[in-house]
This record gives structure tokens, sequence and C-alpha cells, in this order.
DNA sequence: CATGTTCAGATCCTATAGGGACGCCTCCAG
DNA sequence: CTGGAGGCGTCCCTATAGGATCTGAACATG
């Protein structure tokens, strides 16, 4: 995929992107944003799979913008560690999670998420009330068929739920945190992961999670949700007992 | 840039590096690592104070590279929290920490520690546990003067002990989880904030640590880490009861 | 047929050039 | 003396060029 022509674009980027390239660089700023949009995209996705060489030139011709702003991208994904840099040989994508690696992450996700609900129960007001109800009724209403496209909201208003959570903490360094986490978890679903196996009673776990929350107690807010990682380990390992 | 005479530097690098620059860049790779060290070096030892810009260009200069790896290297920096990017302005060296910014640091790693903690018990071994000695001894030997330079020492010994405690989790994501923490924590230590006030008993809470965890008592290991959290929160907010 | 060598392509990495915007200082007019 | 305008420098951002290395295939030889 290389734009053809010049100017005319795909259409991949926000409106206030302009024609750079030729001679005039009008749009300024932030290109490298929108590279990491697109590469985090392409990630999730599963448009890239693991182990997957991500080559900075390739990037950057598909996207039709310089290997600067690619490389730039890139260097704060590898922080993420959704793709890896082996040296001298480029960038690759992060290899696929082995069992261990799941473990831990559920293990770290104990660490972090229980304590998460505690203090966002403690925090919570109305409006983010709201928030998580919608959430949990995106979920429920969701499609849920064998395809990957056909979960795709599932998964996404999933992790959404986790994620207000741990907004809702109002304390930035645990937002991080999770956003660490989160982002393995959501690559972890797309791949040879967890599919939904037992939504059913997925969704009862959230809304345990979030009845606690509106009931207004943080120690069955923590316990719902320590309960819940558990579950969701325990489908995991039940599924994929293979390797 | 023109760099003074040429070949010979300060000698801010590393023995691998050579004189690129001139004709032959014989070094090759990885000058954007030295660039990310020397910058992460720069912020811990307070050379580069809260709120001063980084320029690109300068920094380039400075270290005699150019401003493509420095760019990288500020790429990689702004997503741990240590440096920030304001649009098209540049970076700057991430501002000073609040009282609650403090509090809320204090919070995430009362979470995620504790655990490490108890986690690293079930995992230690010998070897450890001479390494987490060490550093214990290292810790009480440390002189503690009035000035910054004289208890450096004491606080990377203290950082090390924390550190090592989350690396004997054999959990890459919990590791992960600390190293973003621990490096505002190193920082935050570094300026405004709590300094070496009551180093004894600072020193009594982590031998009760190491003490929890060679009796190979998991919960305990987490309940003196706990304590001790607790207690540097306590100490740090009665000291800097200001603002 | 197997193996070592050579060559070409692709890729990474760094350096340099150029365009545009912001901030500061100076100078001039009121 | 004070306020505004203009020039200059600095900086960010992107694009392009060039050197060095690695990978893969084609070819020659035992």
């Amino acid at each position: 995929m290389q734009k053809a022509s010049n100017g005319t674009r795909a259409g991949n980027l926000p409106e206030d992107q302009t024609g750079r390239k030729g001679s005039r660089t009008v749009s300024r700023q932030v290109l490298a944003d929108h590279v990491y949009e697109e590469l985090l995209a392409s990630l999730m996705d599963g448009r890239l799979e693991p182990g997957a060489a991500v080559s900075i030139d390739g990037t950057a011709r598909d996207l039709d913008v310089s290997p600067t702003p690619v490389r730039e991208a890139l260097a704060r994904l590898e922080h993420t560690g959704m793709v890896r840099r082996v040296a001298l040989k480029g960038y690759r994508v992060a290899p696929v999670f082995t069992r261990e690696d799941f473990a831990d992450l559920m293990e770290a996700r104990l660490a972090i998420e229980p304590v998460n609900a505690r203090l966002a129960c403690a925090r919570l007001n109305p409006h983010r009330l709201a928030e998580l109800e919608q959430t949990l009724t995106e979920l429920k209403s969701a499609p849920r068929g064998p395809s990957f496209a056909e979960y795709k909201d599932y998964l996404e208003a999933d992790e959404r739920f986790h994620q207000l959570i741990a907004q809702q903490t109002d304390n930035q360094f645990l937002v991080g945190a999770y956003a660490a986490l989160g982002g393995q978890v959501q690559r972890f679903r797309l791949f040879g992961g967890v599919g939904i196996t037992d939504a059913e009673n997925a969704i009862a776990e959230h809304q345990s999670v979030l009845d606690a929350l509106s009931s207004g107690d943080p120690e069955q807010a923590e316990a719902a949700m320590a309960a819940h990682i558990q579950k969701v380990r325990e489908r995991a390992m039940a599924d994929a007992p293979e390797e």
C-alpha cells in the first residue's frame, strides 16, 4: 500500500492532518502520535501477529511518513511490552503468551485490580456509576459469535469496564499500572488466549463487582474483583491445558 | 554541531563507543540507549531539576550525537513519567510532586510491594537471600550526611532493596509495575521529598522485612512490607506538612 | 549431491538539511 | 518614559541521504 499519487491519502489520519510531503509541511506536530495509534490498533486488531517483524522503513512507506516518527512511535510501544527490539535487527511483535506468562499476568492483576476496586468504591459518584452501568449493559448485549469480529465488542466492553475502575481510583500511578497490564490482557485475549468461554459467568461476576461498588462497600468490591480474576484464571487454565 | 576539536570527548559514553562523526561510523547501534541512560542518570542525580526544559537539539549537542537518537530516548522516557512532552514545545522534566501525588504513589506502592514481598518469599533461594542481606548491610553502613551527595549511597541501597524483592517474584509484570513506581519513588526522594529522617527506624523496618523473608513466612513478609511503606508515608507526611 | 563462497537486496542506524513557529531583544514612535 | 512592531535566534519537526551490516539465494567446487 503506497498511496499512489500524493496529497490525497486513504484517509487514515484525522481531520487535522494535511498533505505534508511535497513541499509545505502544513499540518505540523504529533505525526508520531498518529503512527503510534495506528500501530496500536494493528496490534490490538490482530493484523500484526505475534512474532511478525515490524519494519521501520516498511511501516513508514505504508503510512506515508518518514521513518523518524515511526521510530519514535516504536520506541514508545516497546516500553509497553507490545513489541520488542532485537538489538540491531529491528522490531518484532512480542511473542505469544505461554502458560507461565498468563499465570504471571493474573498474579499481577490480582495484586492491583482488587485494590483498584476498593479505592474506586470510596471515590465513586453517580456519573461514574452510570458509566460503569452503561459499559456492563454493552457487555451483556454484545454479540458473542464464534469468529473474532463477532466478539470484538464484547472484549472491548470487558476491557473498558476494568479500565474505568482503574481510572476511578483518581490515582495516576494505579491507572498507569493497570494500563500497562491491561494492554497485555487485551493482547492476550485476542491471541491464543482465553476466548469467551462461559461468558454468562463472566458477566455475572462483573455484575457482582458493580453491585458491590454501588452498594458502597469497599471490602466487598475488593473481594468481588479478586473472585472475578481468579475465576478468569481458572477458566483460562481449564480451557487451554495444552502446552 | 561543532563540538570543539573532535574525537576527544568528556568521556560520557562507555568504552564501547568510538568516534563516530567524521567519516567512519564505527561503533554502531544502540546510541539511543546510551542517551537514555545518560538522561536517566541526569534525572536521578538531580542535575535536571523538575520543570527544566530538555532541549532535543541541546542534548544532542551536549552528548555529541544527532537529534534522532535523543528523540527516541525521550520518547521512551516520556512513557515512564519522568519527562513530559508539551505538544510542540518540547520536553520538560516532570514537575515536582505535590502532597497528593505522594499520597497516590504510596497508595500504589501499598498495593504492589507487599504482594511482591509475599511472592518473593515463596520463591526465595540462598543466593537471593544473600543479595538482600548484602544490600541491607550497605544500607546500614552508608553515610548519612546532610548534603545530597552524602546520602546518595543510602538512597541507592534503599531503592535496590525494594527492586530486588520485585525481581525475586519472577514475575515480569510485577517487576515492570514496580519499576514504573520505583523510578518515581527515586525521583521523589531526591527532590522536595522525604530525606532520610529517622533512618534508624527505616533500617529497622527493612530488617523486619528481611527477617520475615528469611524465616519463610509469606504472610509476615507481606505484613512487614506493608508496615514499612505505611511508616514511610507517615514520616514523610509529618516531615512536610507544608503546602 | 552437499557444502562453501559470493553477491545483491533489504534493513537498520545516524547525520544533515530545510520549513515553520515561538520567544526575546532591540528599536522607534507617541 | 512607555508601548508596540519588527528582526533575529532558537527550537521542534519531518524528510532525505549515506554508510554499515545482515539475510537469502545463486553459483561454483569437491
